[in-house]
DNA sequence: CCCGGAAACTAAAAGGTTTTCGGAAACGTA
DNA sequence: TACGTTTCCGAAAACCTTTTAGTTTCCGGG
């Protein structure tokens, strides 16, 4: 812990210049003789002067700083994103507030202050699931985009995985490699992503006029589900060819239980999983196929875009990012 | 998005008093008139005034922001402690600032002299491993906590797992259900959080006087390597009778293995894993009796020692907080 | 009515930086 | 020498808030 720090004022007076010159030399500005310049530089490094980014942010109204607000960073689903974006903007010279809502409105509030009051240049909303959540931005003074969960407003800013697209994208390689009894495992109707997901499957077997074998199963995210399902499953449709899991914890346990039943997977049943949890869906037997939402791309993009926003350049709308099949051993050809 | 921000001095205006009685009326100070207080107040509600932050940490030098500087956040344990602290911090008036070196020195400076320039009032470092990790404090303005991964400087305030005493407690678990032939199944020998653990083994065993089954296995973190080594022992100490594996992970893909070799667990093999990364630990059959880190408690016990650090009371050296041992089925007794 | 003291209020400074604009110096040209 | 031009430098303002050190107002007592 030293003492006091170093002001440019310091650095002035021990190059024997003024503070402006001080300023110019150490900004790389142009009206400043060279030997002058080197003068500053050198007194700047002795003193290991470093600028305050108060005092400029106070001139210039920029702090080089976002605010990213989640409600449950926790969750699977944020840290990506959170590092995506994180990524995104230290790539320049910006700097990330994290603030964790925990789903609560009144800490959201609360935070949404206390990131204003710091005077961020703008905002990233990570929601918890891909359902809409209530819009922050009403008459804010900065810009905000939300990022996995889009905003309900749809003036807002919104990046958000393209489910309905990445399910019809699993189920056509299915039919691909020449499946056509093909079954749904998946999360709680009450959630989008589920919904979007048995959309997708609709659209591809409509696609392929084929009919979905039986209904689609819906319960929790778990592998625990995943092996009930998969019981249940094989007994009232012994003839599924594939399933397509709305999710790679429900996938592991589905791989499962069909292994212990006897059937072999990939060649009997092939399965393919939704998340790319790799923790999960490369130590499964087989491995996992599944749709990877790409969410540090998501991320990284929402970044971008709120760049483009504090420039004055928004992008209002929900946008779709695609979703990317990984192919592993759960659905190789036979 | 509004127009020029109000400040205290739109406030003043139109409240009709100066700005030193509007300031005093905001911060609830003495000497300001009731009626005139109520009348500023009025006024900034009215323009949905906040004060700028920047321009008073400018004043008082203080910025009640801090820095995360981590070195992984994608890994398993920085986040836990990443959220730690942030509620720590966010139950007072605290911001996060965060930063993730991705393991790259150069970088790691980087965001250094970026969060030092935006005066942030003191700094947490999280190791991607608990192995101790170069010191970042070296005469820094600010004081600096490290958590999970400790400083190599012992005059640096760190806070570690007691992964010894975790794995002892793991050990004289499966001792007082009677187990006496105890295997050790790990990860690679050149961490320190896998020398720690055997070592907490080798502690319990050596105080109730008995043999380890085996040798050591070291290898690496995965299900994969789990379930290898569950076939290599199976076969080589067929006796074994309890098997304490250094992560879920691990101890994951040993029940997996042993249950297809027809070994019961509890009944046949106990089985503890480390870490109780839920989405492993809750899910196997049955599910596993495992050492939680308190990662979050880990986090939240930094921050609050950083703030004790801000205020002139560090607590220097290597602080080992206790695990917990969490208990589920696959150690239920006989 | 005047005075003293308390209460309420205000002007000004401070904090560190950038930027604008005017001034000085240096240099070349008539 | 006078003048114009270019180059370099510095004084001062601006950003917004808090705090200090006054100054004014108010009120009761003599």
């Amino acid at each position: 812990m030293a003492g006091r720090r170093a002001t440019i004022n310091d650095v002035a007076s021990l190059a024997g210049v003024s503070i402006a010159t001080a300023s110019k030399a150490l900004n790389g500005r142009q009206d400043v003789r060279d030997s002058t310049r080197r003068r500053v530089l050198a007194a700047a490094e002795e003193l290991s002067f470093q600028p305050n980014a108060l005092a400029r942010g106070l001139l210039s109204g920029q702090t080089r700083t976002v605010g990213l607000l989640t409600s449950d960073s926790v969750g699977r689903f944020g840290i990506p994103v959170l590092l995506g974006a994180e990524d995104a903007f230290g790539a320049g010279e910006m700097a990330v507030m994290l603030c964790d809502a925990r789903g609560d409105a009144i800490r959201e509030q609360h935070h949404l202050r206390a990131l204003l009051s710091r005077r961020v240049d703008g905002l990233i909303v990570v929601g918890e699931s891909t359902d809409p959540r209530p819009s922050v931005s009403r008459n804010l003074p900065v810009p905000v985009v939300y990022a996995y969960g889009p905003s309900d407003d749809p003036g807002d800013v919104s990046f958000v995985p393209d489910d309905v697209g990445g399910a019809a994208m699993a189920v056509r390689h299915l039919l691909a490699l020449g499946r056509r009894r093909i079954a749904h495992v998946t999360g709680p109707d009450d959630y989008k992503a589920s919904r979007d997901r048995a959309e997708g499957l609709r659209l591809a077997l409509a696609a392929a006029e084929l009919p979905q074998a039986g209904e689609t199963l819906w319960g929790g995210w778990s592998q625990r589900w995943g092996r009930h399902a998969a019981e249940m499953l094989l007994m009232a449709q012994p003839d599924v060819d594939a399933v397509f899991c709305g999710s790679d914890q429900i996938a592991a346990g589905f791989v499962e239980a069909a292994r212990e039943r006897g059937r072999r997977v990939p060649d009997d049943i092939a399965v393919v999983g939704y998340d790319n949890w790799e923790v999960l869906s490369t130590e499964t037997r087989p491995a996992l196929t599944t749709v990877d939402m790409n969410l540090e791309r998501l991320g990284r993009t929402a970044a971008q875009h709120l760049f483009a926003a504090i420039d004055g350049r928004a992008t209002p709308g929900v946008h779709r990012m695609p979703c990317r099949l990984v192919i592993r051993d759960s659905t190789a050809p036979a």
